[in-house]
DNA sequence: TGATTTTTGGTTGACGCACATCATTTACTA
DNA sequence: TAGTAAATGATGTGCGTCAACCAAAAATCA
């Protein structure tokens, strides 16, 4: 009933804990026939090393560095609690984990950062990408020192970053589409869309995904040019006021960036009837949910996020299999009833 | 820059490791003054154990217990699955998980299957509870055994159990209620309903917050009383076909338990064009949800559900703290875009 | 005051694996 | 057949914490 340990299989194999040790982490100087002798006894024993102490005796300190836009917007300061908090977590596991935060939209800071740490900045690090092509070069570069990488929230697809952590945008701005057409009861009516900025990717392909489900489902329906929000409250505000005084049409809005505070202020302020769907949890859209100013929030869960990052990263520095269902990231629907 | 250990904070107090252990783990035999002396010591050197040398120096064998329903529905043989997942991860960590699948909607099954293990049990076990008196009672004498209960799934609020591994049911039918509200488009209709049985808490709470929305919200239907499909698709679909050929008045359908490919074939049979809320992922619900004949399913994610309640469990016998964002457990709202 | 308990603290060896060194055996080449 | 290379064993140390077993000091009692 105990615990079978390598000096079992050993012993079963009838060689030296050596050999079950050189077998157990690929190391050379094995005949293929001790490799099958002691592969046979792992099975039979059904052996599975413990991983305590592989940690312990390994003795190897992991460190990752997170690059993330200190903004404002209710997601990222989410964001960076949740790297505090994985923080604490990870020291408990020789994990080290540092958070640097840049300012938003800025590849040039990203990059600035990147260098600015140099060999601090461990085996891995997640990166909030911003489409550009100096970002995508200081990834190639850092890959090419070994130093491994994934993209976070934000993604740079055809660059070196071996894993995205994040959710399918295109999917994301879909379903937003398809719930906005359920949601909008008008025969007829123009829909607004408020962005961050052209240079995140994320934005760039939610707005992809929301056009191509409106055009093909609801041609009662016409979308209107977006507007950039710049993720400040204050600016989406502004433009989304003016745009709603012009404009008696719209009859459906989908926020797909930060600054969600802002469309909140700018349709209540007007006393607009319009079916809104945006992103982002946080106690302005709770509440404008259930007042019914707010009828859908599409999330990711933060927390999820940056979990599954330093999982991912950790996999990668040891190249141990990853699994897939525990890393993927869902577009998670938030409607009035089901707020956490 | 290094890691500090158990030694360094010994030599700084200026007392030996011995102590250190002991304030550590809150054994007696310290005394006050050198308790706060260790105390500042490891707050001064920034001090965390090692999870890894902790885990192996106790060498303890966390061994916890399944008891799910054999049945046939989708959702359960993917917690099975997951089960047995989680059971070849556990095993690198000390952690022996064993599943036992008992005959569904049954409590004497639950308690006979208790019973038979004995000591067997292990340190903790996950419950699929069945409301019944029987099932609380066996609940409550496991706690009086020290055992560590949790329900999974499906909850018995009034019994000793430490915790409940799910959603929250009473939102999800609520959440399924304001969806199907707004997918429906007539001004009047009869809505159906489908479960699985009403000894089910969790069909019973959704049923319930189904119920609560529609009644409050939308006068204009008409919810009808269930139907018991007993989680089985071959009697849904008996049940349901016989239900829409006598009632063409119905606009709605909410399906809140197993047996969806039942729904699906009784709506394709029928040639309804009703809107259609159901749970359980599986791909019949995915082609019912690409061609249109079904409109949203709720689901909650069984892979995590079974971590969950692995962590919880193993938390629960260290006594150690839970986190509790990571334990909560979606409502995941799936439509046509948003499919995994 | 001496004897005895209680409190307090130190020593030391697991725990299971990784890794390195050196010795020895076996196989193969020249 | 010597000479070299490859395969394997023997052995030891370290990783950080835990816990059992002692030793010393302090407090209590006769």
């Amino acid at each position: 009933m105990n615990r079978v340990t390598a000096q079992d299989v050993a012993k079963a194999a009838g060689v030296s804990v050596a050999t079950v040790d050189r077998v157990l982490n690929h190391r050379k100087g094995v005949s293929q026939n001790t490799i099958s002798k002691v592969h046979s006894a792992m099975e039979r024993l059904e052996f599975v090393r413990d991983q305590a102490a592989a940690d312990l005796a390994r003795g190897k300190n992991y460190r990752f560095t997170f690059i993330v836009p200190a903004g404002e917007t209710a997601f990222f300061s989410d964001v960076r609690r949740e790297i505090e908090e994985a923080r604490a977590v990870g020291s408990k596991n020789r994990i080290d984990i540092q958070m640097i935060a840049v300012p938003p939209l800025s590849p040039e800071a990203v990059v600035e950062a990147i260098d600015a740490l140099g060999e601090d900045i461990g085996d891995g690090v997640a990166i909030v990408a911003i489409e550009s092509q100096a970002v995508r070069n200081v990834i190639n570069r850092l890959r090419g020192e070994g130093i491994h990488v994934v993209t976070f929230v934000s993604d740079i697809p055809n660059s070196g970053r071996e894993r995205f952590i994040g959710i399918d945008n295109v999917a994301a701005g879909r379903v937003a589409a398809s719930l906005l057409k359920r949601f909008v009861s008008t025969p007829s009516g123009d829909i607004a869309v408020v962005a961050g900025s052209g240079t995140l990717r994320d934005h760039v392909e939610r707005r992809m995904g929301f056009e191509q489900v409106m055009r093909a489902e609801c041609p009662h329906l016409n979308v209107l040019p977006w507007i950039e929000g710049e993720e400040l409250a204050g600016v989406v505000d502004e433009k989304l006021s003016m745009l709603l005084a012009q404009n008696p049409n719209i009859v459906g809005l989908y926020s797909l960036g930060g600054g969600t505070r802002g469309v909140i202020e700018a349709i209540e302020a007007a006393q607009s009837e319009i079916s809104v769907v945006t992103t982002e949890l946080s106690e302005h859209t709770r509440e404008a949910l259930i007042t019914g100013v707010i009828d859908a929030v599409l999330v990711q869960d933060p927390s999820h996020e940056v979990r599954s990052a330093v999982r991912v990263l950790k996999a990668l520095t040891d190249g141990s299999p990853i699994n897939e269902s525990q890393e993927r990231i869902r577009i998670e629907i938030f409607v009035r009833d089901n707020l956490p």
